[in-house]
DNA sequence: TATTGTTATACTCTATAACTATA
DNA sequence: TATAGTTATAGAGTATAACAATA
């Protein structure tokens, strides 16, 4: 058990730091922030993607994700459509220029990634981390589910 | 190169949600935030910090070290004592109540982390994936470095 | 002139909750 | 009555920059 807790602040540090790696190069590249480009991605995805899934998949608040959405919708990457089963929600579907800046960022992205993981690590290494992540994640997706 | 996205998105789903939770119980049982109490561990465990120490430690800006720190000193937690070499700057101290704050905290930190991290994850997973993320921080910090 | 830190503005997110509309 | 979403408040973070004090 000693020992989880530093595993955890490196976690923390490699989030932050490639996070903000990412988010300035696609801001400078691209005009788009990471945490849009994630929603955007989420969006893409998904076939009929609604404020509440994006709040259960990001794990933001109802509020921030109602706001964002706004923000989408203002920048010309997103628009919200009527459900037409349920009044009370809309559908988000991506713009082309949405899908457009989608695919423009996503070079950036994956380059950006690539050189902190990929080019850092050896493949079964990589393949080592990427299987521990996913079954976290499932663990805690699994008791955090509303 | 494809599938380091993937993994990236795991990445920050997993220090989401594994924040939040540790968080969560921080605040209840603890009344401190996780982002205080990593400030905390990072002043206890430095020689003379400072509140440039934070801001390279933990990735965030001046302003927000400078005004975080303003509150753990209204809490009781932490004092600035004068820099006898350098009137600019001051050395930041954990008060006994910090002291003892970030001692009875950290039993409730290192039990959820290991709920979902050694409890997960056999021996020799948790060690792989423990030296994944110190290989990815040391270069993000080595080329981050100021 | 450069560095350390504080302070200020504007924006985004958090928690929390009131509120509308629909199921 | 419960759910989906919008809106509002206060607090904390971001970027950016002006600023004071010291090196």
């Amino acid at each position: 058990m000693a020992g989880s807790g530093e595993l955890f602040v490196d976690l923390v540090r490699v989030e932050t730091r490639l996070w903000n790696a990412v988010d300035v190069r696609l801001r400078a590249e691209h005009g788009l922030r990471l945490g849009q480009y994630d929603l955007l991605t989420v969006i893409a995805g998904r076939h009929e993607c609604r404020v509440l899934d994006l709040v259960h998949e990001v794990a933001i608040t109802v509020g921030a994700a109602s706001k964002a959405v706004d923000r989408l919708v203002e920048a010309g990457w997103c628009r919200r459509v009527a459900n037409p089963a349920d009044g009370r929600s809309s559908f988000l579907e991506l713009t082309p220029s949405g899908v457009s800046a989608l695919s423009g960022a996503r070079r950036t992205y994956e380059e950006e990634i690539a050189r902190w993981t990929s080019r850092l690590l050896s493949p079964g290494a990589l393949e080592e981390l990427a299987n521990a992540l996913r079954t976290i994640r499932a663990a805690l997706e699994a008791e955090q589910r509303p």
